[in-house]
DNA sequence: AGTACCTGCATTTTT
DNA sequence: TGCAGGTACT
């Protein structure tokens, strides 16, 4: 501890309340390792507290902290914090950190964990006051979309020309702003063919007599519940002592009124997060609830936590002068006492063949410690994408220089077919009343029991108002349908009776029924018999799947689990190079870092910028700044002048963001090939052989569109001379040549940019280090 | 029921 | 380009 740190120790000692000394005479060792402002930010435990945490400042370590410091000055028992995350990932390490810090068994933390986790905890206690039964289940966005897509059917809509996802996506977005039916604003009534609302109000229906919610459903029936029933609202709020929420920015209005109903008691709501990492406004996080953070709770305190641990100087300014260029931020300054380090490179290259290529070798160099660093493991370096299909180019290198590879963000483990009728045959055993998941296993395995047959068994069920079980059941002993589907029909609603019966019996274990389940219905067998290559994985995972049910007391908490829980992560020994988006990035860190794709329209995003213009530019600029704030050591930055999107060649300018970064923060990387003549040439030799791809009729047609575009005639900010060779003075109606493209005449000037008209046919933008000046026309 | 062909489409993603 | 979803045929 330095001198003036013990001086302000000293200081605040002598405003400490007396609960804080008797805790300061107990110590309180987990303290000493944190600077001023988490300190801060820890111990002001009475009243709202806006904890902004700039990226890399240990937040979590604060937020952790915190927790074990209300627990230590014996202000709140374990039980009475509530603590919300986001993330399953994010509930974990923050219990295991606790943990830690406590350094002893504490009975857990009941109310720790992700706000859609707690809602279920809280719902299932009053599912009636929903019109639910406390067994309810929860759909994955699978299940939503084919409830939705009946619906759409049953109202003779043509599901093409409007399609279920997009209802979906309406409804989800009413439901992240806590809009029940009855409260979608008339100015919203023109959703979906006038029809969203009716569909809404419909779908709520069906999800009641299935007994189900969908994931949205589980935070806005709490907060319903909360506005109508006070009563039981006083209760939560006098239970919940302390409230901590992470990720505050990333918060959506449905989660942002649950918090604020539970904190509007005492107030003790410590809220953590940062305005400039809020990247999922797409999907209803509103930014504006962590701005309007002090006017919602007056007398806030407001702790920056700006001292940074990750990265060196060069990263951080150089994302800094990126992030500043977003008007409404609550703002900080991030500064570190780390070493100047490298500073953050920046190369250009024709294509994004030659761009996967190239990071392909540097890192091979950072593994060998070829660039100026100490050897590094690939575990230490990761590729940031904007969109996933851009990965695709990396794989592609790295299998065929074997370089070993992670991506994260696959399917998950729940995703998968198999798990999911594995899950629905639990789903109907549990819950007669889950009419989805007996339509999804009632022919899986085939039983002879076709299309037809389904559909008798929904009129037969909506008949006699019950649900698909039942309608089963009393079509089969009416004599309805064939006698074959009836005899397979008969089996297997007499199965589930005998599971559920077995389920409440009680005298089995629910590893031992599942079993049952599985094997009695055929499942296991099917898979057994499968001649594909896939059918050894599934029966693979369906054993996993049996085996993780041990970790749990009964069968529904296991479907809970697996429907709320991404179980993704196998742990493997082998290092390897990650691949993975930037939103996925958000939260981690790497030594090295790559951030490819840096053009415009690939990021920023040209339909994020479409459909929500500067709005999106901000967030793809926070993007940007998550991004580069990822790095420790290394950060490089990389764009292509050419790239194939959907199978088009497409050409475009760098990154509006590059312009940004600030000539002081980086160091210009010199393409392969660009310089020396040699190299330049066996280059070319290269491009020629690749030269008839550009021959195809969709490049013919990219360069038609292209003539017909007008540039922008926005200035542009001060522009990075992307290469530091002398680049000449072009005019228009210079003749220039260009590698790929031949011989053509300018047609406009820009910082950088020619407008070019090319002899073979076509008008492109180029950066003029692309390009030579022809004095006389050649021919 | 299984397949072969056609069409349309194509950010970011947790729960 | 490559996929998912649908249709039409065997």
């Amino acid at each position: 501890m330095s001198e003036r740190d013990e001086t302000d120790a000293f200081e605040r000692a002598e405003n400490r309340s007396l609960s804080q000394m008797a805790m300061g005479a107990r110590g309180a060792p987990y303290l000493d390792g944190l600077n001023p402002e988490q300190r801060q930010a820890v111990e002001t435990l009475e009243g709202p507290v806006l904890m902004l945490a700039g990226a890399g400042t240990g937040k979590t370590k604060a937020l952790t902290t915190r927790i074990v410091h209300l627990l230590n000055t014996g202000h709140v028992r374990p039980n009475q914090i509530l603590a919300v995350t986001f993330t399953n990932k994010a509930a974990r390490e923050m219990k295991l950190r606790v943990g830690s810090l406590l350094g002893e068994a504490v009975e857990g933390m009941p109310w720790l964990g992700t706000f859609h986790s707690l809602c279920v905890k809280i719902l299932r206690r009053h599912a009636e006051l929903v019109g639910l039964k406390s067994n309810f289940t929860i759909l994955d966005t699978d299940d939503q979309l084919r409830l939705l897509k009946q619906l759409i059917r049953a109202d003779n809509i043509d599901d093409k020309k409007w399609p279920a996802r997009q209802l979906a996506g309406i409804i989800d977005n009413w439901k992240n702003r806590a809009w029940t039916p009855d409260k979608v604003p008339v100015g919203e009534a023109a959703a979906y063919n006038n029809k969203g609302v009716d569909f809404y109000k419909l779908y709520q229906m069906r999800l009641r007599t299935l007994n189900a919610t969908d994931f949205g459903d589980l935070l806005l029936h709490v907060v319903t519940i909360f506005q109508t029933h006070p009563d039981i609202l006083r209760k939560y709020q006098s239970w919940f002592r302390y409230i901590l929420v992470d990720e505050y920015q990333d918060t959506n209005v449905a989660q942002y009124l649950w918090l604020r109903l539970l904190a509007s008691e005492h107030k003790n709501i410590c809220c953590v997060g940062d305005d400039d990492q809020s990247i999922y406004g797409w999907r209803g996080a509103e930014v504006g609830n962590i701005l309007r953070f002090e006017k919602d709770f007056p007398g806030a305190h407001v702790v920056r936590l700006e001292q940074n641990y990750r990265s060196t100087h060069h990263i951080l300014g150089a994302a800094s002068a990126v992030i500043s260029g977003n008007k409404n931020r609550l703002g900080k300054t991030l500064w570190t006492d780390k070493k100047e380090g490298d500073q953050v490179r920046l190369i250009g290259h024709w294509d994004g063949e030659e761009e996967a290529r190239w990071i392909g070798e540097e890192i091979e160099n950072f593994q060998r410690g070829t660039r100026g660093h100490d050897p590094m493991s690939l575990d230490d370096m990761a590729i940031l994408v904007r969109a996933s299909h851009q990965m695709r180019a990396f794989e592609d290198r790295f299998l065929t220089i074997g370089l070993p590879y992670r991506v994260i963000g696959g399917p998950r483990f729940y995703e998968r077919m198999e798990i999911r009728d594995a899950m629905a045959y639990f789903r109907v055993a549990i819950s007669h009343e889950d009419g989805l998941a007996f339509e999804r296993i009632v022919n899986t395995p085939k039983r002879g029991i076709g299309d037809k047959a389904v559909q008798l068994i929904n009129q037969t069920a909506r008949e006699h108002d019950v649900s698909l079980l039942e309608g089963a059941r009393i079509l089969v002993e009416a004599g309805g349908l064939a006698a074959k589907a009836r005899g397979a029909l008969k089996q297997l609603v007499e199965g589930v009776d005998r599971w559920s019966a077995a389920i409440q019996a009680g005298t089995q274990s629910h590893i031992e029924i599942a079993e049952i389940i599985l094997d009695e219905s055929g499942y296991t067998g099917y898979w057994k018999n499968d001649k594909t290559p896939e059918g050894p994985g599934r029966l693979e995972n369906l054993k996993e799947l049996v085996k993780a049910l041990e970790g749990f007391e009964n069968l529904q908490g296991f479907l809970e689990h697996i429907s709320l829980i991404m179980e993704n992560e196998q742990e493997e020994n082998t290092p390897k190079v990650t691949i993975m988006t930037l939103h996925a990035a958000k939260g981690l860190e790497f030594p090295a870092v790559f951030l490819p794709g840096w053009e415009d329209g690939l990021f920023p995003s040209q339909r994020s910028m479409d459909e929500t213009g500067q709005k999106g530019v901000e967030e793809e600029r926070r993007l940007a700044y998550v991004g580069i704030t990822r790095a420790e050591e290394v950060c490089t930055i990389s764009f292509a002048t050419n790239r194939r999107v959907y199978g088009q060649w497409q050409s475009s300018m760098p990154s509006r963001f590059i312009d940004e970064l600030p000539i002081e923060h980086v160091e210009v990387l010199t393409p392969p090939g660009l310089h020396s003549p040699t190299a330049m040439s066996s280059d070319m030799a290269d491009k020629a052989a690749r030269a008839d791809a550009y021959s195809s009729p969709g490049w013919k047609r990219m360069q038609a569109r292209n003539a017909q575009y007008t540039p922008s005639t926005e200035p542009k900010p001060k522009r990075l001379i992307i290469d530091a060779e002398e680049i000449p003075d072009f005019a228009i109606g210079n003749r220039v040549a260009h590698e790929k493209y031949g011989a053509g005449t300018v047609i406009g000037v820009e910082a950088g940019k020619l407008s070019i008209v090319f002899d073979g046919g076509g008008a492109k933008k180029i950066l003029a280090s692309f390009v030579t000046m022809q004095d006389e026309v050649p021919f």
